[in-house]
DNA sequence: GGCCATTAACCTTTATTAACCTAAAAGAAA
DNA sequence: TTTCTTTTAGGTTAATAAAGGTTAATGGCC
């Protein structure tokens, strides 16, 4: 599981500095450039998964960036870092077409939250289990409705455990990384909420257990395997 | 199926510029004008399938265009743009036939949702049935009555209802964030209006509770996910 | 008065944190 | 090398906090 790649262009070098770190020390793999000019090129070479551009540039402004970008890519996110102008009404909340906009100043939780938006609506469409039903030994997993159908009885699942079987198994017969589901379903790999993935995979087990070739196996130190039969 | 041309009447510059990127992205080719005098020749020569006219222009007010639209197109449909402050009235008078008008500030969701059921009015498209009515599960919902038929009842919806419903369908098999639905139905997403939101999907679950394959799936801490079989 | 939207009150579910327990490696002493 | 600790990661369960669900009451507006 490779790290998500921010495209970030920003050029308060202070500021740019405090973001990248936060996003760094969340799993995020950022690539940082001032230079509205060099953005293009960077953007070939890297290939992000997300862009966060600034409107408010020296040479090129965020809007003319993008549009080089679509012209390149229509389906990657774009977030833009709009200043705090008469723009207030407009620029409220909205997630859609791919791109978002963020008014200065904005806390990091907040960019956070909307990258993981972002990134959320549009796995939905490739993710490998359909939005129908899956077999997952002798259950049946309808991911769109979190329910987890045993032969004799049907269970609803939350997000989490909706997402974390899913994860679990598009991952089947492979060792996942811990970081990973932290990264994947929490946003991070904090300490605090390390304990939640245990209190998950414990849930899920107990969900499992019906079908004892079904199995979640711990590598200790490492991640989890789901052994499917 | 070649792009959907945009006539699109704005002089705040920034906003246009956001509001023409949003649409640009989402597959629309945009014209823009920020003069009203120069909209009818533009029109004449762009030929667009729909036009977005601001209604305080410095020159010619956006109903006048309109006008002068109307004579050489009965058709093509308008949407204006009209500040808050408008009264209701004056803009009601222009909601007729083909016409739409969205009260500033809006989002841009809510722009190309208006746009695309415009146009969805001109041709039939695939969920549409007919007269604007929308076959959802077992009922079929009429939009601009604001009606939901079930087999055995017929159900008037209120407006909040409605346009809830509406989100939800359009937005079916995704994710669409509570803070969404909140800025787009309520114009902002406070602590106060949010336990309003829950109040409306309740509503909803029960009135779509004859079909279960309707089902209004709630992803805690982030929104909702209406599936639909 | 009737219709809606909103607010309030109270209840349920889900997520997170905490506390305590167990198993697996890694070291040290025999 | 074996065996006995120590350390550390993870497992389990319960408690708490947060988010949302439901129903009823309130208040505004034709």
């Amino acid at each position: 599981m490779t790290n998500v790649k921010v495209l970030y262009v920003e050029d308060e070098l202070f500021l740019g500095k405090i973001v990248r770190e936060s996003l760094e020390c969340r799993g995020f793999e950022v690539i940082m450039e001032d230079d509205g000019a060099k953005v293009l090129d960077l953007f070939k070479k890297t290939n992000p998964d997300i862009c966060v551009l600034d409107v408010m540039l020296p040479n090129k402004d965020g809007f003319a960036i993008a549009d080089e970008i679509r012209e390149l890519n229509e389906d990657v996110p774009i977030i833009f870092l709009t200043a705090k102008t008469q723009t207030e009404d407009v620029v409220k909340g909205f997630t859609l077409g791919g791109n978002d906009y963020i008014r200065k100043p904005f806390s990091m939780e907040e960019l956070i939250v909307r990258i993981q938006n972002l990134l959320r609506n549009k796995s939905e469409g490739t993710t490998k289990i359909s939005g129908g039903a899956t077999a997952i030994g002798k259950y049946t997993f309808h991911l769109n409705r979190q329910v987890l159908a045993g032969e004799k009885e049907e269970r609803k699942l939350s997000y989490r455990e909706s997402e974390l079987l899913k994860l679990l198994y598009e991952n089947r017969d492979k060792i996942i990384d811990r970081k990973d589901i932290l990264n994947l379903l929490w946003g991070n790999d904090s300490f605090f909420n390390s304990r939640n993935l245990d209190v998950y995979i414990t849930k899920l087990r107990s969900y499992l257990k019906e079908d004892t070739s079904l199995e979640i196996i711990t590598i200790k130190g490492i991640g989890y395997r789901f052994v499917t039969g």
